[in-house]
DNA sequence: TCAACAGTAGAATAGCTGTTCATATGAACG
DNA sequence: CGTTCATATGAACAGCTATTCTACTGTTGA
């Protein structure tokens, strides 16, 4: 079914077959890199659990919270907000941020559980 | 109790003492984004997928199903093994790499299952 | 209207990262 | 032994990325 377009020789064929029958597209494989890689800073992933946390932050009190300039904060806020993770609330001249994924909702708390039980 | 050493004035000081209270401590943090990071690669998440379906595949059929080189699939592994998240096993000439790490396999199942059930 | 403030946005830079090529290891097999 | 096969390793290079500095926008309040 026009699955094979592999120019590596393979040891076993059929279990290749079989293993990228069910792989995931490389589609999707994309997308869920992309956000892993989002995940895949101290900065961010601080930032997020304090969202997580506290539910409302503003930009200048996430800053505080994880101690890191603004600007880098609100870089970073940027990359999140334009993934879809994070939505913003204008109140004045202040401007709150909040998570805006239950996906990423589950996965942070899964491994903020896992940080707690496992030595890693 | 020696939490506060941010440079960064708040607005909400209250609540930015709440919120540093309740935050992953920075190490956690910086080991969580590392694994998040090693996720963050399309190549790497397509492997992982493959050993998470199939069990054990040996570097040659591992570079067959997710067609890349090799040799990039190879460093790879080897990035992936440095950080215990898999394993490998020699038979004759050929060398199989499975999954050794019941938190990733869970972070892994988890997110398939949310890209099979949500549009994002 | 003007100054102060919260945050954004852009450019520049330095460090990291994935890929590729070439070479090395180590096991099988004649 | 020597060749072949499977994989690992190291170096080099190009592209990306986080950070910083600077300048800008929009809001408040006098």
């Amino acid at each position: 079914m026009g699955l094979d377009a592999c120019a590596v020789p393979a040891v076993d064929p059929e279990r290749v077959h079989a293993a990228r029958l069910r792989l995931l597209p490389s589609e999707e494989a994309q997308r869920l890199s992309e956000l892993f890689r989002l995940l895949g800073d101290p900065t961010r992933v601080r930032i997020l659990y304090a969202l997580l946390e506290v539910g409302e932050l503003c930009v200048c009190d996430l800053a505080a919270t994880v101690d890191a300039p603004e600007t880098s904060v609100s870089h970073a806020l940027r990359l999140l907000r334009t993934a879809g993770i994070v939505r913003n609330r204008r109140d004045g001249r202040m401007i709150y941020y909040s998570l805006d994924d239950a996906h990423v909702r589950i996965l942070l708390d899964l491994s903020a559980e896992h940080l707690r039980h496992a030595g890693s």
